[in-house]
DNA sequence: TAATTTACATACTAAGTGATAGGTAAAATG
DNA sequence: CATTTTACCTATCACTTAGTATGTAAATTA
């Protein structure tokens, strides 16, 4: 990061003076996001004590505070960055809008295989989406928002694949979405409870498989 | 209750003296466990206050902690009580051992019904359910034993479903059990989470449809 | 009526809760 | 070197938390 880095530049476009953003600072975050993501993951948002995090990556609660002024904007960052690295796996595997059912499930599959190796992740998100079903949870929005974009996305490919013809005419795009979302959540959290008796990328692919095989044009 | 209540002569034999369990003390539980259920349901069980469901009864915390001596307690009382409504309804459906998948179909699609009657215990149990995937959560060991349960419960069913040659013999009963019930947890969270945009039963019945389609024999 | 038990309440404690106020040392820049 | 900004820390705040210790009025029975 150096002084002609566009970040360092503010938006008045005059240089900035004094101690810039240390070659720490990305790193910390990044230690913060992982000791929230865990605690979140174990005690939900409610339930996790901010200043225990802060303990977490040696800091006191004011140090943490410098980084994220309130606990919900923690919250918001940790949901919104490991978001971002789901929709970039997504697209990276749907084949792009020509990819059609097939590349849809490449890209379910893939993502379920990703999943299965970041569990403490997996459980972060599964713990708050519950949780954020309460009235006035500070993620609850970005939930629905999520599930809403989410659901939107599928029917759209699903809504694809029924005019290309590879899946038939009968199948409800709104109604399937859902149930692969619903499905792919609940089978997470019957893995996490159970991993030695769940084999979650294979109990998720025989889904699809089954789906697959009532839903494909005969 | 009469002085003759079986209930009244304790495991000695010898009749007790004294104030005897008032009759508003039933009442008084269920109002507890009302109240405790939409707390949870709003807050989780870390998120909720022991005070504020005592407040919310009408009564102190020491008040509330004459019946339920700690938090807990109160938790377990609820996801007992609760579970065996549900376990009656199921068996009030099924049809006994012999319904086979038939009586299945019909007891998984009634207790969706019921589910989506009452919203707010479907959420307290979704919300401890997520939460209780904590390793530390008090309700951990009470939802692994009611899943693995479960799981044994659809699973008998569904190999005798195939001994019985109503479904294919290729059909796994342990991963299909996993399923029916991630699948039902899954769609009830995308129900509460936007009830106007989800409907619970037909979409439940759908999927129920399809897995049906693909798994009967031929 | 006297003894006993219930169903609470008042008052309290010790330990957290998220958040604020104000300071300081180090680092980078001009 | 002087200035500025960062990246924290100490101390404190007003509240809330689950839980305890103790008391008491009412209900019931011997």
């Amino acid at each position: 990061m150096s002084a002609t880095d566009p970040a360092r530049v503010p938006p008045g476009g005059k240089p900035r003076r004094g101690r810039p953003r240390a070659a720490a600072t990305p790193e910390r975050r990044r230690q913060i996001i992982a000791a929230a993501t865990e605690a979140f993951a174990q005690q939900g948002f409610n339930g996790a004590s901010f200043a225990a995090i802060a303990e977490r990556v040696g800091m006191t609660l004011p140090g943490l505070l410098h980084y994220f002024p309130r606990k919900t904007d923690l919250l918001l960052a940790i949901l919104d960055e490991r978001d971002r690295e789901t929709v970039a796996l997504i697209a990276a595997h749907t084949g792009g809008p020509q990819g059609g059912w097939a590349g849809m499930k490449r890209a379910l599959h893939e993502l379920c295989r990703r999943n299965a190796e970041i569990p403490e992740i997996v459980q972060m998100f599964s713990a708050l989406s519950a949780e954020s079903l309460g009235r006035e949870h500070p993620a609850r929005g970005w939930f629905e928002t999520r599930t809403r974009e989410v659901n939107a996305g599928l029917a759209a490919m699903l809504e694809q694949a029924r005019l290309n013809g590879e899946i038939r005419a009968d199948a409800d795009p709104g109604i399937i979405a859902t149930e692969i979302a619903a499905t792919m959540d609940g089978l997470q959290i019957a893995w996490l409870r159970m991993p030695d008796r769940v084999d979650l990328v294979r109990q998720f692919d025989l889904y699809l498989e089954r789906l697959d095989g009532s839903i494909r044009a005969s």
